[in-house]
DNA sequence: CTGTGTGCAAACACTTTGCAGGTGT
DNA sequence: ACACCTGCAAAGTGTTTGCACACAG
């Protein structure tokens, strides 16, 4: 696929083997990855600390955003194409869902944080709604 | 304040000094504590694993609440009387809010977590929502 | 060729566990 | 008296930094 290739260049990104094979992992998989999830995936093995610095290379770039964990642990998942505009500013207003079951992370790309009222004086910049609860492929009990 | 020995007393916690102090810190600040913001408040030094074993307690008895952290550092805040209802069970709906000039997330406790369609077979069950921008105080620039 | 990415080693920060002794009730 | 809390030491886990070398453009 040249479409990482293309992806990194247009992030103005590198094309190394080590961030195609981190992205190829990203885009395979639909939920949100941890530090550890790449590591433990990766065919060839990389140091971790690369993968550290992928991954924060990545967040900086804007090709993945952080996504929130109620344990506090950091996870990352891709940023879909409705995440930028032209100038490569992000708007992460969906929400993630985390099932209590399968332990999955997912982006919720088709359901957009409700506005709030907040009070007299606050300012808000950024949203982060995360929902725990049991995803659809675990109910099915 | 024998208030935070019958509060102790409620939760099933043996009253030491310990626990007296980080509960007083709690009580005294209206903003979420990490681990590390405890530790320096406390007027005499107890020992860092000290420190963590109370906040496990009391979020295990149900005293105080995790509360989500943009940088994955786990934060905590007392529970307030609407937290939990006789059987002390929570339901901790309201919104946090992180100031990104002064650094403090609140517990917006008039703001409640909107109604949220999930996805077909998705089902909820707790709802974490983190608001990051300017607070009141700082926005007075 | 030049700047950036990678690997290795080490440091650092955060959190947990085991055990002995002290303390609340 | 007994159960539980605390302190100390140590280990475990996650993440960052410095430096030398390798590699992409």
């Amino acid at each position: 696929m040249s479409q990482i290739k293309s992806l990194l260049k247009d992030y103005d990104l590198r094309h190394t083997e080590c961030r195609e094979e981190i992205l190829d992992i990203f885009m395979s998989k639909s939920h949100a990855l941890a530090h550890g999830d790449v590591e433990t995936q990766l065919p060839a093995r990389f140091d971790r600390v690369t993968v550290y610095r992928t991954l924060k290379t990545f967040v900086e770039k804007g090709l993945i955003h952080k996504v929130l964990d109620d344990e506090g642990g950091t996870k990352y998942a891709l940023c879909k194409d409705n995440c930028h505009g032209h100038d490569h500013q992000h708007h992460h207003d969906h929400v993630h869902f985390k099932c209590n079951d399968c332990g999955l992370t997912t982006c919720l790309e088709n359901v957009s944080i409700p506005a709030l009222t907040l009070p007299q004086g606050y300012k808000r910049l950024e949203t982060n709604l995360l929902v725990q609860g049991i995803c659809d492929k675990c109910g099915v009990s």
